[in-house]
DNA sequence: AATCTATTTAGATAAATTTCTAATTACCTT
DNA sequence: AAGGTAATTAGAAATTTATCTAAATAGATT
């Protein structure tokens, strides 16, 4: 949705992980949750979270449903960073 | 302290905010709170998260604590993004 | 030394987030 | 259409985070 969410869906170490699993390519949501020691619920909720900041889209193939990176949001993100890092020309573009 | 201490400081907007105010330059702790509609005592709470995260630090002069911008930080955190978009010269090396 | 100013710390409360269990939806297979 | 598997939603409990007020600390100034 904004900025802001994209930050906060990155705050948690879960969702980052869940990010690095599926740069391999597409998983479906119980291959997902296999890797971790949570709930499918957890999973879902998790999932949610990284779908509104739009890291990430679904794809419902058979019974599942594939989740996949969607990487572009992150442009925005490490733009303020290197706006932190002090630089020039994209300090000086603000 | 850790990546994901990083991650977690910068999830907050104002945190976010105080960041971008830094980046012109050092500012005490009083003039930090000026732009803000918390108390002092919540802004020393939000600076000593930034503080832990390596993300500012701090340098007493006077009756007053400077506050300044230590980006070397977000390098890493750049560098997990970068990671993240399928950057070949950086995924590689994972 | 007494006081004033800047800031932090302590402790409490409120609000948001993460997690679970149980129930529900969705779709597939027989 | 009945039953099975995958995943989500609902609701509650636990945990973490953000905020405040009041008190404490640190240093400067009179």
């Amino acid at each position: 949705m904004s900025f802001a969410d994209t930050f906060k869906a990155l705050s948690d170490p879960a969702r980052r992980q869940i990010l690095e699993l599926l740069r391999k390519g597409p998983l479906s949501a119980g291959e997902i949750g296999s890797h971790f020691e949570m709930t499918g619920a957890t999973i879902s909720y998790h999932l949610r979270i990284l779908k509104q900041a739009d890291l990430i889209f679904e794809s419902r193939e058979k019974n599942y449903i594939y989740y996949q990176l969607n990487a572009t949001v992150l442009e925005e993100i490490m733009l303020w960073l290197v706006s932190l890092k002090g630089d020039d020309s994209v300090a000086e573009s603000k």
